[in-house]
RNA sequence: GGCGGCAUGGCCGAGUGGUGAGGCGCCGGACUGCAAAUCCGUUAACCCCGGUUCGAUUCCGGGUGCCGCCUCCA
């Protein structure tokens, strides 16, 4: 069985994974500042593709790069008086934070740009044997844009319709559409030696190198947002085909949509208006996150707002609750067992066709409603669920949900329930006010659910005693 | 100016040439001391104008609107 993907090269789908292989190339971070939401959709949905493919018994090879050498690396170390090394350990550092706090699994490589300098300048060096590349004597060195004909075909653009800017006109290029593959470094600048004297790399080659090196059949997918179609991956297709035209390069390009704010629009580091993943997980919760992303398509640009990531909230809860309730059956009945293959079988089929996230969430939920039903008709089949419990849960992992076990406390005969643990004064608290109920005391009852509430608690009475949880 | 994408019910958001996903919300009901949660029921959409077709939201043409890219950007 394969996978399809649309290629935006193309416009097709491209069928992977024939061979039970996937490599897959992601364009990581530049690492000079904290990744914000909009920079978190690829390593969320990548991650739930990897989960999906090796659950599928698919080997993966998932690559994603880490920028660690860039003009904003150099100009923030600068402004700040330190050492670029320190700016990406720093940012580094943060990235992983927080991928772990998104429930992000690392990629099996994470190949940065300044350990692939030989790789780079050996490729510059085929370009320049192929007429693709020119050191026109200044220790630069530039891609020739129109000694590669396909030029512009990524982004669906002729490369002499583009606009021709004139910013930072450099008199060594032959034409303004060319950009540097390597470049000669300026006094105190991080460099390299190469054939072309000292210097570092252009940004668009490290990817070129990078795919080459760790995904040596190509890559089956390449994926980055839709900003980097042009020029950035349009320049990395021009490398690696240009120096290598016999050598499959990518075999689909997958392109997300960006993240835009509901009311003010694109979020962008040079627009100012960010908003920083660990605040987003503190606020929502990394489920509602996932939630959020998972049900609109990767192709699409999303839309955030706080209201927005609220009701993903409680959609995902409505789902791990039911999960929960019926993942501890002992047994499974005729209903279970159908209901976990229509399931299974739905999932898989939204996946396979482009990674169909939305669709895949609804059949979920489809199933959890149907099984609901019975349950709220015959509350004991509840017990009777084992199949599709196991199947629901297999899923949810899939999709990388944390699924907060809940636990439990006898505090002097009270049973109390809760996802996140209270602390001790708020579980007094609970524990007083149900025995106000036993005792029929509503008015003492209602005022101690008042006061968790403003302590940020939300209680729900149920007949096996009370449940806490997060307002 | 050039190129690309998208326009679906109150909101989010899949999909299809003909039985109108899914989620959130609203409303009514069951349950509950009251809530909450859960369940039942209800509500409601395919931007506009042409064309193709027995039939289009789905295909084609035109229009309008929004977004992205063309410069660093996930």
């Amino acid at each position: 069985m394969s996978i399809s993907v649309r290629d935006t090269l193309s416009g097709q789908m491209v069928e992977v994974g024939e061979n039970g292989r996937v490599g897959v190339y992601v364009c990581g971070p530049t690492v000079y500042n904290h990744i914000h939401i909009g920079n978190a959709r690829a390593p969320l949905f990548w991650d739930v593709v990897v989960r999906y493919l090796r659950s599928r018994d698919y080997e993966v090879m998932l690559v994603q790069n880490i920028t660690d050498i860039e003009d904003k690396i150099i100009n923030k170390a600068n402004e700040e008086g330190v050492s670029w090394e320190e700016i990406v350990d720093r940012y580094t550092a943060s990235f992983h934070e927080r991928l772990e706090k998104m429930g992000v699994a690392l990629p099996d490589v994470e190949p940065r740009a300044t350990e692939h300098i030989p790789e780079m300048i050996s490729l510059i060096e085929d370009l320049i044997e192929s007429d693709h590349a020119y050191a026109p004597g200044n220790g630069d060195v530039y891609y020739d844009v129109r000694s590669y004909p396909p030029y512009g075909a990524l982004s669906k653009q002729r490369p002499d319709e583009m606009r021709e800017t004139e910013k930072g006109t450099t008199s060594y290029k032959k034409s303004p559409l060319d950009f540097a593959l390597w470049k000669a470094s300026k006094p105190g600048e991080p460099a390299w030696e190469s054939p072309w004297g000292s210097g570092r790399p252009g940004w668009h080659i490290e990817c070129s190198a990078m795919v080459e090196k760790h995904l040596p059949d190509g890559a089956d997918i390449h994926g980055g947002g839709t900003d980097l179609r042009f020029p950035h991956h349009e320049n990395e297709l021009a490398q690696s085909t240009g120096a290598h035209p016999d050598h499959t390069f990518v075999r689909a390009w997958a392109h997300h949509g960006m993240v835009n704010f509901a009311d003010t629009g694109k979020m962008a580091k040079s627009l100012g208006n960010i908003l920083d993943v660990e605040r987003a997980v503190d606020l929502h919760g990394r489920n509602a996150l996932r939630m959020w992303l998972l049900q609109s398509h990767y192709s699409q640009p999303i839309d955030y707002s706080e209201e927005i990531l609220e009701e993903k909230r409680r959609a995902c809860e409505r789902l791990l609750r039911l999960s929960r309730q019926i993942s501890g059956s002992g047994t499974s009945s005729d209903l279970s067992e159908r209901l976990a293959k229509e399931l299974g079988e739905r999932f898989d089929t939204a996946m396979r066709d482009d990674f169909n996230t939305p669709e895949a969430v609804a059949a979920l939920f489809e199933v959890a409603g149907r099984a609901g039903q019975e349950i709220s008709i015959h509350p004991e089949v509840a017990q009777e669920f084992a199949s599709l419990g196991a199947a629901m849960e297999e899923i949810l992992i899939v999709l990388g949900f944390d699924l907060l076990e809940e636990a439990e406390i006898d505090v002097n005969g009270v049973r109390v329930r809760y996802e996140e643990e209270p602390r001790k004064e708020t579980l007094l608290k609970v524990v007083k006010r149900e025995e106000a109920r036993r005792k029929k005391d509503w008015a003492a009852a209602d005022r101690l659910r008042d006061e968790l509430h403003d302590e940020g608690w939300t209680v729900e009475d149920t007949p096996e005693g009370p449940i806490v949880s997060r307002r």
